[in-house]
DNA sequence: CGAGTTTGACCAGCGC
DNA sequence: GCGCTGGTCAAACTCG
């Protein structure tokens, strides 16, 4: 059971921003696969097992320019770094993801194309610290997986932002993290290590 | 008391 | 049409 609030373990690395890019300077240790799913455009592939470079965190998980950008440009634009797949998310089936089931009397989204990103870490922590707040609401046990799949959502009022996690069956050491949609607002713990900063450097600005 | 988690139920898509 | 499956809801529960 996980504790209130954030629901990241505290031994996950922490990560230091910097504030002119806004990104993380390279890699969890852990990360094994960073992948783009276009679920609604790309045909099944093969998972790729190379190394990816250096990737920008927090564009990656939010909108750079979010009121100049629509998702795919955002998508396009915050991944030309990082190894591109397609739905080869390891054991995970996201068929599901993205469509409009459920209740139909419930308020629920329309089936639409949104960006989506599944990372494998090895790690025995479930929930991979990328400094947003999520809070879960379902946890599912899926066919062919000995461990069940948890979803996330953002918890900031605005933002749609959804993520999966669930536990390699083939390797218990390894999570699966997809992550669908864009953030559009900070990264919480970003804003939260920043403000300290800003704020001296809005005192200092005064003289 | 508020915020988050757990968990059973519900619903729709898909394959047969 | 039916059953399986995955995604979501929401009441109950937990915790600080």
């Amino acid at each position: 059971m996980e504790g209130r609030g954030h629901n990241i373990p505290p031994s996950n690395p922490s990560y230091i921003f910097t504030p002119s890019t806004l990104a993380l300077p390279s890699l969890p240790p852990s990360l094994l696969h960073l992948q783009q799913h276009q679920p609604c455009q790309q045909p099944q592939q093969e998972p790729h097992d190379e190394m990816v470079g250096d990737i920008d965190w927090v564009s990656l998980f939010s909108a750079p320019n979010i009121n100049m950008l629509d998702s795919n440009q955002q998508l396009s634009a915050s991944t030309s770094s990082v190894t591109v797949g397609s739905r080869g998310d390891g054991e995970i089936n996201n068929d599901g993801i993205g469509k409009d089931k459920g209740k139909s009397s419930r308020s629920r989204t329309k089936k639409v194309c949104r960006p989506r990103f599944a990372f494998q870490t090895r790690s025995a922590d479930d929930i991979l610290d990328d400094g947003y707040r999520w809070r879960k609401y379902g946890q599912k046990s899926v066919k062919n997986s000995l461990h069940p799949r948890s979803y996330y959502r953002c918890t900031h009022h605005t933002c749609n932002v959804k993520k999966q996690v669930q536990r390699l069956s083939k390797d218990t050491s390894i999570i699966v993290t997809t992550y669908e949609g864009i953030h559009n607002h900070p990264c919480e713990k970003l804003m939260e290590s920043l403000s300290p900063l800003l704020k001296q450097m809005q005192f200092l600005s005064r003289f």
